[in-house]
DNA sequence: ATTTTTCTGGTCATCTTGACCATAATGGCA
DNA sequence: TGCCATTATGGTCAAGATGACCAGAAAAAT
């Protein structure tokens, strides 16, 4: 019969490591949290954190053991979900490495802390992080855009920016981290009626907080729903952003 | 300093592997492809066709060459997409095992080909596959309950339905494709109302197709259109369902 | 010719959304 | 104190999308 026959070899050297995009919302920008690597290759350049998945551990586990080696925080705490895997050849000089991505999301976090594998990371703008001139280690560039699509794609229909705030939080907080990540400006009083309207969501803690300035704005926690319905597109205000640019005045 | 070491052990022995799921539907029930196991472990078994990836491809590439391998098929004139990987320790009794899983979705294809590694390969109905006295060897149970609820989600926002439909077809075709992933029926007005006013999805032939019953049918080519929006999404019908089907009246 | 079947187009009430306006509640400042 | 800037919150209104439903069109079967 014409068999043909199996590959000659099935195993050889290879390495699987998770690498960690770790976003979190600063001032005005989506950040994520880089190391500056320590040694070859790309010795002194920047790289998004991750290591070695180890004989006796899954890859979830993983994630969670370099996500708390690199920040310092409970991994629990944090919304923590598999990206993809990136695995094309002669992606790392050393050999064959496949890397199975994991997305983080958190709040603020409190600067890395020193004293640890992470006493060189630091938070960066996603936006530098991307640059040309940034040259992000390996194909990190690739992981960290295709990152940024995945949480921009999850806001429109999960609850998962409520990741991103501190508990508790103002309807405020949320809008401006969805504003902050889609890169656009959203109606206060459209968005919180959506937010609010959206059973589990939400929910009231019967507190308010005085900000700098303005009137005191109602505080809540995570209502604990993980989906939205119905999502809350951004798609419309692209497309509608589109048109409204567009150098084509009424096209066909 | 505290400093803690690094892994002592970086390298160890692990092999990387893909695994397929490659939907059709045939009849009125999504199928997937399965081998039947010609060796040890799982011998007899059921499985998802994949194999070892080669030291010189990528992902990707090893995915296209064992959906050719296994299907005597094009891959190019299917959807192939990375689904999510899979490595927890112990899923393969054999040693150390990441598998990458992909989803392939395509039209009723030709019974697999014969003569090649595919020898045993069946379609099998989804909802078969996944029951309890199926057994699918490995993890390959959850990585195609995962598959499922990737395609499922990716009707409601793209317009990868139509890689189920061999050109032309007919809206009913398409409708059709929907109401057996999702399980639910459609209205047939309303489905078509939502299709052909999605710029890009469908593209009239002109055509017309005599079916065995009723009035003749458009015929149609996909558009082009990767997305669609606004999405038509499943999750409405969903809860309404719930609602209509649940045990308790009027629950809170 | 009538029935059956499916395709196709239309109506209508309802829901959601975006744009926009108005008022509330705070701090800052003259 | 009294206004003003600022943010929060609530409401209106028109446009768009959806689900339920009706009705005619075009074929095969009887």
């Amino acid at each position: 019969m014409t068999h043909s026959a199996p590959p000659a070899v099935p195993r050889f050297p290879v390495s699987v490591t998770v690498d960690l995009v770790i976003f979190t919302v600063r001032d005005d920008a989506l950040h994520v949290l880089l190391v500056e690597r320590g040694k070859q290759p790309f010795l002194g350049g920047s790289a998004l954190p991750g290591g070695y998945v180890r004989p006796d551990e899954g890859l979830d586990e993983a994630a969670l053991r370099e996500l708390r080696e690199e920040t310092g925080l409970d991994g629990n705490r944090l919304h923590l979900e598999q990206l993809r895997s990136y695995g094309t050849p002669g992606r790392d000089p050393r050999g064959r490495v496949i890397t199975v991505a994991y997305l983080a999301l958190g709040p603020d976090l409190p600067v890395p802390v020193a004293g640890t594998d992470a006493a060189h990371a630091f938070w960066a703008p996603v936006e530098d992080a991307l640059g040309a001139g940034f040259g992000l280690s390996f194909d990190h560039a690739t992981i960290l855009a295709d990152a940024v699509e995945r949480a921009r794609s999850k806001l429109e229909y999960t609850t998962v920016a409520t990741s991103f705030c501190r508990e508790p939080f103002t309807v405020s907080d949320l809008r401006h981290v969805y504003e902050v990540i889609w890169g656009i400006s959203l109606d206060p009083s459209n968005f919180r009626r959506k937010v609010t309207k959206t059973a589990g969501f939400l929910e009231p803690t019967g507190e308010r907080r005085t900000a700098e300035a303005g009137r005191p704005a109602a505080l809540y926690r995570f209502g604990g729903a993980e989906v939205m319905y119905p999502p809350l597109l951004r798609s419309g205000d692209i497309a509608r952003k589109a048109r409204g640019t567009g150098s084509e005045p009424g096209g066909g």
